[in-house]
DNA sequence: TACAAATTAGACCAATTGGTCCATTTTGGC
DNA sequence: GCCAAAATGGACCAATTGGTCTAATTTGTA
C-alpha cells in the first residue's frame, strides 16, 4: 500500500516541474525515468499512461500553488493587506515558486487548448477558483468598511486576473519582472481608489 | 527561382496554423507532409531543419497578424476611433484571424520560454512592437487635444497588452469571451476617463 | 522467519521521430 | 524543343517515442 503510493508521489513531484517546464509534448517519458532514476516498470506500474501523469501533475502544481498563495493572503488580516501580500508575491514571481516552471495555468492553458479537452478543463476551473478567490477577498474588503460597496469584485477579480497573466507571460518571455511592476502598481492604485 | 520561393512560402503558410494550435513539440515533420502533400525532399529541399520552418513560420504569423491589425486601425481616423476598432476586433477574436490557433506571442511565447531562446526573442521583440503602437496611438491622440496630456502611454500599453493577453487565454480555456467583454470594457472605460 | 503480494528493473516491441540521399521529374531560359 | 539546373518523391537511416511483459526483488504481515 504505502510504498505504491510514495512512489507515486515521489514520480509526480520529479515529473512536475519538467511538465510545467517542457510542456506536456516536449516531455518524454525517458525525461521522467531520469528524473526519478527509476525504470520503465517502476513507472508505467504506478501510471497507466504518460497522459495519467500529465493530469495528476498538473493537480499537484494546482494544490501547491493554492496552498502557496493561501500562505501569503494568510500573514494580512485586512483585504487590502492580503492584496499587498499577493502583490509582493507577485513582484518576486517565479522566483519562490515551490513547483519551477512558471504559472501553470499558462503553461498548461495553453498547450491543452487546441489539444487535451480535459486538461482544459483543469485548466479552466482552477482559472476560475481564482477569480473567485479575489473577488471574495474584495466582497470580505466591502462587508468590513475597507472598500467602497460600489465596487465591482467579479468585474475586478477578471481584469486582475488576466493582467497577472500576461504579466507572467512578458516577465518570462523577456526575462525580467518590469512589466509585471508596472502592473502591480495599477492593481495598487485601483484598490487605493476603491478603498473609503 | 521562383518556384522554390513559392514553395518555401506554400509550406510556411500551411504549417503555420498547425505550429500555432499544437506547438512546436507537438508537430511532427509527417503533420506538415500531410498538409502540404509534399514528400520529405520537397521539405527538405527547401528548410534546413524543423526548427527552421518553426522560425520562418513565427515570423510569418507575426506579419499576418500585424498587417491584420493595420488594417483593423486604419478605418478609424482618430486615436480613439482606433482604440476602438481594435476592441470590436478582440471581441470577435480569434474568429477573424487569418492563421488559426489564437495569439501567437501566448502560443510560441509559453513554449519558447524554457526551450528556444531564439524564438523567445522574436516573441518579446514582437510584443515589445505591440506595446509601442499602442503607445504612439496614445501618444498621437494626446497630440492631437483627444487624450489628456498626463496620460502615462507607456504605462497603458503594458497594461492594456497584458490584460489582452490574459484575456485571449482565458477565452481560449473557458471557450467563451464573456471575459474578454469585461477587460475591452475596463480599456473602454480607462480611455474615456483619459479622454476630454 | 517464512511467504505471498506488491513493486521494480530492464529487455523488448511496433510506431514514429527528425533527417539524409539519390534517382526521377519538372522547370525556365535559350 | 533542348538541356542544365532546380525541385521533388520516397526509400532509407539511427534514435526515440509511448507502452508491454516477465523475471527478479522488495515488501509488509502472519
Amino acid at each position: 500500500m504505502g510504498k505504491a503510493e510514495k512512489t507515486r508521489q515521489f514520480i509526480i513531484e520529479k515529473a512536475a516541474p519538467i511538465f510545467n517546464k517542457k510542456g506536456v509534448a516536449g516531455t518524454s517519458i525517458s525525461d521522467i525515468l531520469k528524473a526519478t532514476k527509476l525504470a520503465k516498470g517502476g513507472v508505467y506500474g504506478n501510471f497507466a499512461s504518460k497522459e495519467e501523469i500529465v493530469m495528476e501533475v498538473f493537480d499537484y502544481i494546482a494544490e501547491e500553488e493554492k496552498l502557496n498563495l493561501r500562505q501569503v493572503t494568510a500573514t494580512a488580516n485586512t483585504s487590502a493587506g492580503k492584496f499587498e501580500a499577493l502583490f509582493q508575491y507577485y513582484a518576486r514571481f517565479p522566483r519562490e515558486q515551490k513547483v519551477a516552471g512558471g504559472c501553470p495555468m499558462l503553461n498548461f492553458g495553453v498547450e491543452a487548448d487546441d489539444t487535451n479537452p480535459g486538461l482544459k478543463r483543469k485548466v479552466s476551473e482552477l482559472a476560475l477558483y481564482y477569480q473567485s478567490r479575489i473577488a471574495k477577498m474584495v466582497q470580505y474588503g466591502k462587508e468590513h468598511g475597507e472598500f467602497k460597496p460600489d465596487w465591482d469584485e467579479r468585474k475586478f477579480a477578471i481584469r486582475m486576473f488576466a493582467m497577472l497573466e500576461g504579466a507572467i507571460l512578458m516577465s518570462s518571455i523577456l526575462g525580467h519582472n518590469k512589466q509585471m511592476l508596472v502592473v502591480l502598481d495599477a492593481l495598487r492604485e485601483e484598490i487605493r481608489l476603491n478603498s473609503r
